[in-house]
DNA sequence: CTTAAAAGATGATAATCATCATGTTTGATG
DNA sequence: CATCAAACATGATGATTATCATCTTTTAAG
């Protein structure tokens, strides 16, 4: 569905959420090891993420990533559009080169509310509603056990 | 959402339906390029789509791909299962290693009911319908102009 | 029974995506 | 103002996916 970019971009953007507090900025190894990833990778993924407004850092003694207030509004929308792009809503599930209203491929008005409904719930889901949910414990973002 | 080798096979698959009658063999040229596709990658996936019984196919002059009529009544979620395996319907939407009800990611229960429309819909559409609706003109398999 | 046209099989190359490594800039602190 | 811990930037490597090429097997037909 995403790319492990994205998957990554979302997960460390959660747990940013979740675990900053007191102006205590997170490192990048701290958030790594929580959402279980290749640290490189992440810093990468990350700095785009600054780039977009999703995400504060800042450099230096102290320093790490963090959010703000106003960035614990981004919806999950924004994340894969600064990362994946607009592909997964508009391009053609058959890979068609365009997907078209009145060119469709045979499964395009199948697929439309699928496509619709996925976009609602990207559209209606705000990073600070699940970072409530991860310190309340309901939910996790890395497999637990083996 | 699907692997393009997934979108080739299922193109493949309902042009073959739709093109296939009085036992004319279709040739993997004529399929590559009424679906806009590449010859030797398609031809690569139809042998794959022949094992799991989804097209057929026969050697020889005269020769060439098409489908009996138990086959037109494949569905679309085998012909993903065939290539691209169950990872969309079963992996994590964050990419955690497990997909679990009882220690989900924080969008686990928002996705569900995304990942059980999409399922629906390719299970209940089967290749006969779309070989139908393509020979009645109403939709493409590749992009029409530019 | 030879030929040629077709799919089948296998491996090579190319492109994309994911990951790793290395050095640079920034900024708090003593 | 020297130091060091952090993010930033860029490029290199590795893995996976997509594509291409080459050869083999099958089979109708002359
Ligand atoms: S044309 Fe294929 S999904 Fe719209
Ligand atoms: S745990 Fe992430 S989708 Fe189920």
């Amino acid at each position: 569905m995403f790319s492990k970019t994205c998957e990554y971009a979302i997960r460390a953007t959660i747990y940013i959420a979740s675990e900053y507090k007191n102006e205590e900025k997170i490192g990048i190894h701290d958030i790594c090891q929580n959402i279980e990833a290749p640290q490189h990778f992440v810093a990468k993924i990350l700095q785009v993420l600054s780039r977009h407004d999703i995400v504060s850092s800042k450099k230096g003694v102290h320093g790490g990533f963090y959010i703000t207030e106003e960035q614990r509004d981004t919806r999950l929308i924004d994340i894969v559009y600064a990362i994946d792009g607009d592909h997964v809503f508009t391009g053609c599930a058959l890979g068609l080169k365009q997907c078209s209203e009145t060119k469709p491929c045979p499964i395009h008005y199948k697929f439309k509310p699928v496509r619709e409904n996925l976009k609602k719930v990207l559209q209606d889901t705000r990073i600070r509603e699940l970072a409530e949910n991860i310190k309340k414990g309901k939910f996790v973002l890395k497999a637990l056990g083996i």
